[in-house]
DNA sequence: TTGAAAGCGCTAACAT
DNA sequence: ATGTTAGCGCTTTCAA
């Protein structure tokens, strides 16, 4: 049988309260001989608080849910791990969804952490759809969205980078650089991080008297094979280039891939810049050139910002837009 | 003021108990009329069951924990997913930690999700360290280890790869591809699965009747700065060789960029096999050959034992041992 | 087919 | 400095 704040109340001789408070460390009135006298018994006898009868009367679970799309994507190890590690700091537990983005997983997801009594939820989508956000409006616990918007929700934090600003700045640098004709490889259109990345990339061309092409622009996905196809097509359909803005750095290594394959030198014939700066960016040959997305301080923010917000729930929050950085390294000149 | 099983009981005129088993689907003696009465009430009114009280009833939290050295190593995030999926599937959500291998951490995040009255326990950690498995021993629920061994602990499951066999497969095609001298750049030697890749091979060495060399075994750690390093140190050492394997892929990436710095090229003048079969093996160039780990299935299956020794403790678990499959790709000829 | 009542393990006034 | 008491929101016999 499990040891109780009862059996050690009636060990130590006390009421529960008086060991609750210990326990709490509420104890500054609680004398020195019977507070060591409790701790020996709950020492002794191995005693675990159950923090979820606590939970009941205080109405906090001190855990958050983190609702991703996919761990396995190279993008969110980093964010989870700062929502992990500021949660861990603050004493709250995370609780991991993945969702592939699949709508009914996120509103089932989201049910589920309700009924549990999470604190409130950081959510992440890559998509843009707004249905999600009739299920957050009837939650009554914050919310903090990272790197998309939800519509429609009031008095919740979101984080999000700087993405036009970025691509911008990415694009300007390549074009600096002597890259004349510039290939955008970009995400799904239906993320508003492809479209603001885009958006980037267009200014950029601009601001630089380059006529947009739109034979220069091809909408994928986020990986590697779409990179490589995307490489592939764009030669066979005698496409001229020399540079390729590519919408992530797994777009940028497949589209390395298909230009070492088509013996074409990165970065003397065709320069190749990603997006996101992960690990493998620093591995792959050449070094990817990218712009630096701030992955880990996006999670540890989100969770900086909802902790607070369950701390003061009258708090105000005003979003964060985090900001991008080039890193230069060997696939473009 | 959030609506409870109360409210909607006073709302329907019945009493809590029949609200609950409507809820739980345990209705089989409730008319159908009052069902649906209350399943309109529940909806109208947007009322959500509070899992946490349920507990406290039940002693299920329908939670477990998931302690892993850190889920930004790209070992882990597939462990995680194989766990979250099966879990999910059951019903159950899966706490994320991240423990940095550290004894303190690994310790403190045990109590804490003992607190949390979580139903059980996956736990990780790349080093051999006994002491915590005193922490796992004052447990009251299931926990199973996963790509390591608890020494003292019984009647819990355990999850390995045939680490041994693995590196014996590996190495033996690389002498059977003619490379003779076989660097081995291994993991930590703390861990076991660096013990037992170094032990497979020796053995392969063995039985082709090559003799072992201790100047081509090298111990460091387990990412890409290690191998880049090794092979660095080999070098400078005027250490002939024509082979590599190396402790996993990270080490593998690291040493084939030193390699190539080096003006030599894999495979013709040094082939290379990794460990483990990341996602980053099949985009590095050249592809890595490699020994592919389970790792989804490892956490898939780890998930499924731990399930099942929740709902029936007394189930005694056969420990697991999943097999690893060569990959042969470029970067060996 | 439904409900009354006891209580899970704990906390938080409020007394003393 | 410590204890009493009244629940938190729910489930589960057992009785009606």
């Amino acid at each position: 049988m499990k040891i109780t704040i009862k059996d050690i109340a009636k060990m130590a001789d006390v009421s529960t309260a008086t060991v609750s408070k210990i326990v709490n460390h509420k104890d500054q009135n609680i004398s020195h001989a019977t507070r060591q006298r409790v701790l020996d018994l709950i020492e002794a006898h191995n005693y675990v608080p159950n923090r979820i009868a606590s939970s009941m009367i205080t109405k906090k679970t001190h855990s958050i849910g983190l609702i991703i799309p996919d761990i396995t994507n190279p993008f969110f190890p980093e964010v989870a791990r700062g929502v992990e590690d500021y949660a861990n700091m603050e004493g709250y537990h995370v609780v991991l969804c993945n969702s592939d983005n699949d709508l009914d997983k996120e509103v089932s997801y989201i049910g589920m952490l309700q009924e549990k009594m999470v604190d409130g939820i950081i959510f992440t989508s890559s998509s843009l759809r707004n249905k999600i956000s009739k299920e957050f409006l009837k939650l009554q616990i914050p919310v903090i969205t990272v790197d998309r918007d939800i519509t429609g929700m009031k008095a919740q934090g979101k984080i999000t980078v700087d993405n036009t600003s970025g691509a911008y700045q990415g694009v300007s640098y390549m074009i600096e650089r002597g890259y004349k004709k510039i290939l955008h490889l970009g995400g799904p259109m239906t993320s508003k991080p492809a479209l603001d990345r885009f958006e980037g990339y267009r200014k950029a061309l601009d601001d630089n008297g380059i006529q947009f092409d739109e034979k220069l622009f091809f909408e994928g996905n986020y990986n590697a094979q779409w990179g490589y196809e995307g490489v592939l097509e764009a030669l066979s359909n005698k496409i001229e280039f020399d540079g390729i803005f590519c919408g992530n750095d797994m777009i940028a290594i497949g589209a390395i891939k298909a230009l070492n394959e088509k013996g074409l030198s990165v970065p003397d014939d065709v320069g190749v810049m990603g997006f996101d700066d992960i690990y493998m960016a620093t591995v792959v040959t050449p070094n990817l050139t990218t712009v630096c997305q701030p992955n880990y301080q996006m999670g540890y923010k989100a969770a900086e910002m909802l902790i607070e917000l369950i701390k003061h729930p009258e708090s105000k929050m005003t979003d964060v837009v985090l900001k991008t950085k080039l890193v230069i390294r060997e696939s473009t000149k």
